[in-house]
RNA sequence: UGCCUCGUGGUGUAAUGGUAGCACUAGAGACUCUGAAUCUCUCUGUCUAGGUUCGAAUCCUAGCGAGGCAGCCA
């Protein structure tokens, strides 16, 4: 029922595990490389769990990496939201396993520029001035370019060229000459350097070539001592080719070794950065760190803590399979940590008031209720009750429904921590609506009272109306209707239009003292957490998920 | 089409030649001053066919199915 984040194991650690026993490394160093082209997601979060989570397990050292070989792609404010995501989620956890301050891929570009030079002598790569789509057609064919066989001298020479900007973007590239007719199409002499007259985000204007994703990977990982170099299933076929350069460039060993995991599939969710990027631009959402998105940022606005997220990484495990997680299990996740930390709180999210006709006009209590049932330590704390009050729209019914048993026209409840109510009349607008419910309060049942034994079917929560404090509360649903949103079609087409619903709440007095590092479950109703737009004057809260209800499955019957 | 990888309840996973287990979900019940939590119970699984073996989810072969790759993206 807790978290199990202490020991995880899969086929990846145990891997590691060997490579230590066997004395391959003394100490393992893995990394998480991501491209600052857009916000990390709850994908990315699982690999952070696993590079961060195996490094810390072995005395290892993981290190944070921008692979930022591409100018036309990348931007700094990325690597700013990259550094917070990964911090917020590593932070006391394996923050002393990260390998310092962020590497940088574009650090490397002169030891890349000297590492082809040396392919280049050693007559493993060349110069090609093939378009973009003769090399595409020439490698479906498996037919080897023309340049193929250029001497070392002319390589050098127009490889210097390249980088000295003779040429316009496109018309030449260095190809690694590895085997035209590969099965594997990967070692069809891929293309290490490309020529891009643009301005990198770190290295400015100085390189118009700049290395592609196989060569800067792969030596990035050996430049940093990197010995577990762990990405996901595309890059399966890629395993060859990573191979094939440490071994060309006859680099020393130890040698740094891929292995792939399946990324990660959430139903009722995309994932993809494509996809998450459309839905930003396209205004469908409130930006990157909008709550109904699976962002990093976003989960955290939502109040999802980094406990959960590693909790949750744990639970799915890490497998070669592509799966399809249930949405249901983070939100199990979820439930289960708060409801072991949350502070409660009595919050009415569509209040009708209700008003004590035998209860003394103008007279406060104050009543004791618990912070925590599941936590002995968090105390308690008084709630004013008064002759007024507000209560769930919710929890009256003129006509119920069999087994509803919440307050109806002469039935009985219980208000959570105060007296048991009967309802003696509904009040009517002119249009028939029930806009007051006039009732009478036992005054022996108070809790702790002579009558407080008993037993009444429902119980349920209120606030005090002179007491109270308004807030606004934003409910967020799931972002899409559907399971596999992307499965067929336009996801877009799939969006929840009910995704949010925006509440003018009434609040139990003790929660002006909220603090938005803390969280809350507002009794019968869920756990919320405060928005960072929140303000001591307006509060506004985040609903990170609602509480299991079965009632609303035995309503829907 | 070629190459690579993967197939265990509805979902996610474990079992590393020796009793198919755990969690989620769903359903039933107990308890309840949260229709929450907690507790009990139930449904449901080794893709198929051969082979090796005393014994196969596990090893071998074939088939079937799924995913990935085939950018001068990562």
């Amino acid at each position: 029922m807790t978290a199990k984040t202490e020991k995880p194991s899969d086929f990846i650690r145990d891997i590691v595990a060997d490579d230590l026993r066997s004395g391959k490394y003394k100490q393992i160093r893995t990394r998480f490389p991501p491209e600052p082209n857009g916000y990390l997601h709850i994908g990315h979060a699982k690999s952070i769990c696993l590079n961060f989570g195996i490094a810390r397990e072995s005395g290892g050292i993981c290190n944070i990496r921008m692979d930022d070989t591409n100018p036309t792609k990348e931007e700094a404010e990325y690597v700013e939201s990259i550094m917070t995501d990964v911090h917020w989620l590593v932070d006391g956890w394996a923050d002393n396993h990260v390998g310092g301050a962020p590497f940088y891929a574009s650090d490397y570009f002169d030891r890349f520029y000297e590492y082809a030079i040396d392919l280049i002598r050693k007559s493993k790569a060349y110069v090609c001035d093939m378009t973009s789509e003769e090399t595409d057609a020439y490698r479906r064919l498996g037919k080897a370019s023309g340049f193929r066989d250029r001497s070392v001298e002319e390589n050098l020479g127009l490889f210097a060229r390249m980088k000295a900007g003779e040429f316009l973007d496109g018309a030449r590239t260095l190809r690694a000459k590895i085997d035209v007719n590969a099965a594997n199409v990967w070692l069809r002499d891929p293309v290490l350097y490309r020529i891009r007259h643009a301005s990198h985000h770190r290295t400015g204007n100085k390189w118009c070539i700049y290395p592609m994703y196989d060569w800067a990977h792969t030596l990035s990982d050996y430049i940093e001592g990197i010995t577990n170099s762990i990405c996901t299933l595309e890059f399966e076929v890629h395993r060859p080719l990573y191979d094939w350069i440490l071994d060309a460039l006859e680099l020393p060993e130890p040698h740094p070794h891929q292995y792939e995991f399946a990324r990660l599939n959430l139903t009722y969710s995309v994932i993809s950065k494509r996809k998450l990027i459309q839905l930003v631009n396209e205004k469908l959402v409130n930006g990157w760190d909008d709550p109904r998105m699976v962002t990093i940022s976003g989960l955290r606005r939502r109040g999802v803590t980094p406990t959960a997220l590693r909790t949750f990484a744990y639970n799915i495990g890490i497998t070669k399979y592509p799966s399809m997680t249930d949405m249901a299990l983070l939100e199990h996740t979820m439930r289960d940590e708060f409801n072991r930390t949350a502070t409660r709180r009595l919050v009415v999210l569509r209040p009708i008031k209700l008003v004590l006709t035998n209860y003394p006009e103008g007279k406060t209590e104050e009543l004791d209720a618990i912070n925590n049932p599941e936590d002995a330590n968090a105390g308690t704390r008084k709630i004013p009750f008064g002759r007024e009050l507000y209560i769930e729209q919710d929890d009256f019914m003129e006509r119920p429904p069999p087994k509803y048993f919440r307050l109806r026209p002469g039935g009985e409840v219980r208000l959570k921590y105060a007296y048991i109510i009967k309802c003696d009349e509904a009040v009517k607008d002119e249009a028939g609506n029930v806009v007051e419910l006039s009732c009478t309060v036992d005054l022996d049942s108070k809790s702790g009272g002579p009558t407080a034994g008993r037993k009444v079917k429902g119980t349920i929560h209120w606030v005090s109306a002179v007491h109270a404090t308004d807030a606004d509360i934003r409910l967020y649903d799931r972002l899409f209707t559907v399971p596999e949103p992307d499965a067929s079609g336009d996801f877009k087409s799939f969006i929840n239009p009910n995704s949010l619903e925006v509440v003018k709440a009434k609040c139990e007095p003790a929660l002006a003292e909220a603090r938005p590092e803390e969280r809350y479950q507002f009794e019968r109703l869920g756990y919320f957490a405060l928005d960072p737009g929140s303000t001591a004057e307006k509060q506004i809260w985040n609903r990170t998920v609602t509480l299991r209800d079965t009632w609303a499955k035995e309503a829907k019957k």
